[in-house]
DNA sequence: GGAATTTTGTGAAAGTGAGCACAATCACCA
DNA sequence: TGGTGATTGTGCTCACTTTCACAAAATTCC
């Protein structure tokens, strides 16, 4: 195997195989081919291969992917082997739902603090988590959390991703349907549902 | 202007450039130049231009873009301007905040209809819908009704997209975590935040 | 009215990714 | 141990996308 920079593209769909390949298994299953693999996620078998030959080759010609290697492999990529913990901010409806998201602990994901500007909200607790005063956002790094998450009203979005820079977050996972401006060491990724949404009908058949 | 096809990732962007625009419309603001937008919403100035390109030259050298007349070509080019109803399947946490959620008014979404199999659920109201039972599911395109939007466990999505299709609908807003297999009339996009937040730890510096 | 300024629209170049075909590789079995 | 069948890894080509540079167009100001 040569030296290949990995494609934004393929980085794109790792998180796409590890879902299948660690479904699979979950149910016992030991190894896989790029085609069977192909079939279940809706891609092309050749583009599987491909995307796995940019780090390394630990397929096995005749019988394919060992799902435990690849498993492994994809997750170190993905730098998901060492665990993430995140702050929340902002525990409104969207913020709520978020904190009691199984979907992030797959992943390695824990969010391990919360934080509100709403005094009244301040001192309870949430799907195992206290929710704390907004002014202590500034202490992250002594904690050691490098992960922000803005579910916050998008007006106030642009500040709350200033504060979360200045307290050393080298990443931001923003749900307010907003551009967010940061450094370029900070990598921001925003998920709007309703962006997704808007595209659907140009690809629908008109009737 | 010449004839050209929209290039996919063109699209892609239209929603945003549409949310922006919108933001500033609602402020009173008449026109804006390339570059004002590129910088409001992280872009650049000649993706703009280029992207608008596409589909007619509306904008005025020395001044910029009628926000105006942009909002009402970007809308016709997706689709937006008819108003789309859709209907919801699965009425769990999921479910329920979608119904509540604003964010798809913005766009000409109106959720409709909501389905669940439970029940106990079925016959109440969340978000001024009545929940009807999931056998209700197959008479959608009596009602006029093109667009499903799945929301349960993703064990059941394959079945409940075989009966959207078998319904008639056009489009699926997919937010289980797993590939749907649907005939080519069809377009699915799937919502999975677990996905992009996969991707994050990649970007970020390691430290 | 005309020169200076601003900003658009686009052809051409550079960059990136997808699709394909096939030689190389491995397991299995007689 | 050598033949058979399956499946990987990858060089090449084509298609798509981004980037750039600049002529053309419209406004503004004197």
């Amino acid at each position: 195997m040569r030296y290949h920079r990995i494609p934004d593209e393929t980085v794109r769909r790792l998180p796409v195989y590890l879902r299948g390949v660690m479904h699979l298994s979950q149910q016992g299953v030991e190894s896989i081919s790029s085609s069977e693999l192909a079939g279940m996620l809706g891609v092309q078998p050749w583009q599987i291969r491909k995307d796995f030959s940019y780090f390394g080759d630990f397929g096995t010609p005749g019988v394919g992917y060992n799902l435990k290697v690849l498993i492994k492999h994809i997750n170190k990529i993905l730098r998901l082997n060492v665990g993430h913990k995140a702050a929340l901010v902002g525990v409104g409806n969207l913020g709520s739902a978020l904190l009691a998201f199984p979907g992030f602990g797959a992943y390695g994901f824990e969010i391990v603090a919360a934080f509100e500007i709403d005094k009244r909200k301040i001192g309870r607790q949430k799907s195992g988590v206290v929710i704390e005063d907004i002014s202590k956002l500034r202490q992250l790094s002594k904690r050691k959390i490098y992960l922000g998450i803005i579910a916050v009203p998008e007006s106030a979005s642009q500040d709350i991703a200033d504060v979360l820079v200045e307290a050393g977050v080298k990443g931001i996972l923003n749900f307010s349907p907003r551009y967010i401006a940061v450094p370029k060491r900070t990598k921001v990724i925003t998920i709007d549902i309703a962006m997704d949404l808007a595209r659907l009908p140009y690809y629908m058949p008109s009737g």
